[in-house]
RNA sequence: UGACCCAUGGUGUAAUUGGUAACACACCAGUUUUUGGUUCUGGCAUUCAAGGUUCAAGUCCUUGUGGGUCAACCA
């Protein structure tokens, strides 16, 4: 299946390129580039931005960096660097030669504001940080110019290179440029390109104590780079003036910056902030807690790389807000998974099942197909005996009208085994099922069938003397609000879903679990897709449910 | 009381750039099936509003309406 452009219209940035390279821009050459702050675990938003840069470039054959935007030192940290790397080669991207970072650019950087400053077109600026804030007015009413914008070009100079020197502590004057106080755009009002920053930086230690604003890092970083096509999210649009203000005064490769709309996806959250609240407070085990949005989460969720890359082609690339469906990415996920998921038989709910008239202590082996939709998967083992579990929702005893499973005097097929038939059960003092009797048809054997018997339903089992427990992890959407950060009066918390885990602790699983592999894919015949979860060990096997199946009796008996 | 961006079904994207609304998901009804899974079939919008240009407008123009974004020594 095509992940990419199945059909050939295309989105508003491939049109921009193909016009470029119509044009002859930059020798038809198309280069971007994936930006993240290590300051945080990528996410599900992320990947959208990854995918949008790494297929648009291998489109056209161009190239995509990877580069941190490391600017401010006391927010970022060496650990998020190695995550953002492991997450990008899981998604099964590459990026062009080795990881690139703003920080290597400093002493660049440093030029630049030099040279702007002796053009006459950035000043330092000693006011406090509320004063300059009050400056700037408000998106209606003018700035007023700062008492410092006037200096000498040898004045700034000097101050400037006292601020790289470490004369100055934190906050004491920063460097702005000196655009227009008046502009409608409030970033054009005189933005403030460096900082002073005594903090130890986790690419260049202690070498620097000022540190170049996103604005005076960003553009000038993609131009360094030489990257055709700076693709970022829409709340960057107000930059771009200043983005293109940079570069022309610096006469350096002009890049140019080109705005997508975020990808939201309903139920999730994608802000960092919030996400580590999550973290902090408990609510998860961990950045890569199951539920989270983040790509360590979903990968322990035993979602496929290729199912992701494919949810950010189907929702596509646009410039309008947008709230995906979790249920596309859901349908995404289950399409990929029926195609390569083994299947076994594993009871989440169980019940005794005695077959009375089959030999006490006899046992017998049988194959299971591995997956009916790939005859090459190949097939393993189950043993059958006297006494199996079934699934309490299996057996009732008055059941509603159409359904196909087990009931007194009913038949029904034991997936890959026999046809059985209730005679009896057996209840306790509060009158609930606890153990049914039923005889099976040896004639009836799966693959060999000569009974005669039509059944309407097919139950899945284990049996009993091979049986393996498990815990199971039942994940739910975390929240219980589509857009639960969307509401002004209501901290997202309050949506948090407290039944968004739901473990199980006394499944019964076939014999075959104990040989899956850490990231093979399963599916829980009737039940889910599931994958093994990092905290099993020898004596104890854990399994996450990535989705469950669909289920349309169940959704038929709500009605 | 400003600037910028956006507006197609329940959701998300398309529409040969002015030629008579397509695809996916969801939903509904069937079909198939030794998983109530899977498969397959059918159903499901005249494009925010009002004017205008035109033989012809989802596509162009005007004016509205609605939504989003912009003031951190964050990115």
């Amino acid at each position: 299946m095509s992940e990419n452009t199945e059909n050939e219209s295309k989105n508003f940035i491939q049109e921009i390129i193909e016009k470029d390279l119509e044009m002859g821009t930059h020798e038809g050459r198309v280069h971007m580039r994936f930006p993240p702050e290590p300051n945080g675990y990528l996410h599900i938003g992320h990947a959208k931005a990854i995918w949008i840069n790494f297929e648009t470039a291998k489109m056209y054959g161009g190239k995509t960096n990877l580069r941190f935007d490391d600017t401010n030192p006391v927010k970022e940290d060496v650990e998020y660097v190695n995550s953002i790397k492991k997450d990008i080669s899981w998604l099964g991207y590459e990026w062009e030669g080795d990881a690139l970072y703003t920080s290597d650019y400093f002493e660049q950087l440093y030029q630049y504001a030099e040279d702007l400053i002796k053009k006459g077109v950035a000043y330092i600026d000693e006011q406090s940080a509320e004063d300059i804030a009050t400056q700037k007015g408000t998106p209606t009413k003018p700035g007023t110019n700062s008492p410092f914008r006037d200096r000498s070009v040898e004045e700034n100079l000097e101050k400037f290179r006292a601020m790289r020197a470490g004369d100055h502590p934190d906050g004491a004057m920063v460097l702005r440029a000196k655009i227009d106080m008046a502009a409608p755009n409030m970033l054009m009002r005189d933005p403030l390109i460096y900082r002073i920053k005594h903090a130890h930086h986790h690419n260049t230690g202690d070498a620097w104590c000022i540190y170049p604003m996103y604005d005076f890092a960003h553009g000038q970083s993609d131009s360094i780079e030489n990257i055709t096509h700076s693709c970022c999210s829409l709340e960057f649009m107000h930059h771009r003036p200043l983005y293109n203000w940079f570069i022309e005064q610096l006469g350096i490769f002009p890049s140019k910056q080109y705005e997508f709309a975020r990808m939201n996806v309903a139920y999730m959250i994608t802000s960092k902030r919030r996400l580590l609240k999550l973290v902090e407070e408990g609510l998860v085990s961990g950045w890569d807690d199951p539920r989270m949005s983040t790509l360590s989460g979903l990968r322990r969720r035993g979602y496929l790389p290729e199912s992701i890359r494919r949810f950010c082609a189907l929702t596509g690339v646009q410039k309008r807000d947008n709230l995906q469906e979790m249920a596309l990415l859901e349908s995404v996920i289950r399409d990929d998974l029926n195609a390569v998921a083994t299947r076994v038989m594993v009871v989440m709910d169980p019940l005794k099942l005695v077959i009375t008239n089959y030999p006490e202590g006899q046992t017998e082996e049988l194959p299971s197909q591995n997956n009916p939709q790939d005859e090459s998967a190949g097939h393993h083992m189950m043993t059958l005996s006297r006494e199996i579990w079934i699934e309490k929702g299996d057996f009732m005893l008055d059941p509603p009208k159409k359904y196909f499973r087990l009931a007194p005097d009913k038949h029904v097929r034991l997936k890959g085994a026999y046809i059985i038939k209730a005679d009896k059960y057996i209840t306790d003092d509060k009158g609930e099922v606890t153990e049914v009797h039923c005889t099976y048809f040896p004639e009836s054997k799966s693959g060999s069938d000569n009974s005669g018997i039509k059944v309407k339903g097919t139950m899945h089992w284990v049996d009993s003397t091979s049986a393996i427990p498990l815990e199971l992890r039942l994940y739910d959407r975390l929240f219980t609000d589509p857009t639960p950060t969307s509401h002004e009066d209501k901290d997202f918390l309050e949506f948090y879903n407290k039944e968004s885990l739901v473990t199980n602790t006394q499944a019964l699983g076939e014999k075959h679990l104990a040989e899956v592999g850490a990231t093979e894919p399963l599916q829980f015949m009737r039940k889910g897709y599931f994958i093994k979860d990092q905290d099993s060990s020898d004596g104890k096997l854990v399994f996450n449910r990535t989705v469950a199946l669909r289920d349309s009796w169940a959704k038929k008996q709500k009605k």
